[in-house]
DNA sequence: AATTAAGGAATGAACGTTCATTCCGGGGGT
DNA sequence: ACCCCCGGAATGAACGTTCATTCCTTAATT
């Protein structure tokens, strides 16, 4: 394991985070997961709350910059659809507990201001997508919001259930997702 | 406020449970909102992780019983589905606090055995229903519980976004979603 | 030798839980 | 009618434990 203090300390309480939620989870939990002493974790982090909200919006930055990496250049929505859902599964895949802590966060009391509106940024990114291909008249006459609730509402199950074993992922699986997904947001 | 102590209790616990979590809620917390001294819980409850799960029992049952009743008896899988989606979304509209704990806690660390499968349970009916309708030829070539990721995952994402205000439920938003899910799973 | 990094024992606050005490409504003795 | 017990319900101060955080010693680096 390389050295670097400050990246495993993040790593411990991440897992340990998704597993246990952040009051689930001590200070002394996160030092022995990351073999550091308890003092030690002050050293790189003002206190829990700090932590939490730094490991946050690491986080949500890299959940953005998966979307945002290879976002097809031309205009072609459905391209960009299955970029924004294939992006999704990939960052849950990927980062399961990663993805399972921002779900779990999003929203909590213990979150800044910064963090709230970090995350916000990353939603409306999507928004922003899917208002799109309302205005090229290729998507139902729903606000925005619900295509959100049906496309990441079912990613999110789904990583659920990965997760836990319910589900076997495969690559037919999701292209048939997918297309379930596009079924319900895209008009007639 | 009628004085039954042992479900003011339970509803201040729940309300406490879906704002700040389980280990984010003390037990002096709960006595305050439910406006009795600490001890009192005490003699309805064995400890604090029996009364989570005696809350948790008690919500799924009301959940499964939103679900179970008026479900219709003739084998109409289009009208059954409408059933399903709407109990989903009328449960957790009428029950938002307990909806949001009972999808935080399912799997959670605190939840003993019998909470566990009674949940699966629940989840169960959901997915024999589903079943059923790939049986009569009327569901796309998925497994069942990629369904439920869908509709499932999206009216939890929608329940989020009724509570913090980011959508505004009517009518005919939620005659849209429903279809838009039937959409999704249906096969053609 | 001086400075910085790290560890883990020490600390005070707050936790879940217990328990000695108080409260309160109703039945029997006067 | 009044008083006085009685017993269970309710309480909140107190307990041992564990928490987040601090502090001091030791190890490593320059």
């Amino acid at each position: 394991m390389a050295d670097n203090k400050h990246e495993n300390i993040l790593m411990a309480a991440q897992k340990l985070f998704a597993e246990r939620g952040y009051d689930g989870t001590t200070v002394p939990m996160i030092a022995e997961e990351a073999r550091v002493g308890a003092g030690t974790i002050y050293r790189y982090f003002e206190n829990k709350q700090m932590l939490v909200n730094e490991l946050f919006r690491g986080s949500v930055a890299r959940f953005a910059a998966t979307l945002h990496e290879g976002f097809p250049e031309q205009n072609d929505f459905r391209k960009r659809f299955r970029h924004v859902f294939y992006r999704l599964v990939r960052y849950s895949r990927e980062n399961p507990e990663a993805f399972r802590f921002i779900n779990a966060a999003a929203n909590a009391y213990f979150l800044d201001e910064v963090s709230k509106s970090d995350f916000e940024g990353f939603m409306d990114f999507i928004e922003r997508h899917l208002d799109e291909g309302k205005k090229a008249g290729l998507l139902r006459g729903l606000p925005a919001q619900a295509f959100i609730a049906i496309v990441y509402g079912t990613v999110f199950h789904l990583s659920r259930m990965f997760e836990d074993g319910t589900l076997e992922p495969s690559d037919e699986l999701l292209a048939g997702i997918e297309e379930s997904c596009w079924d319900a947001v895209s008009a007639d």
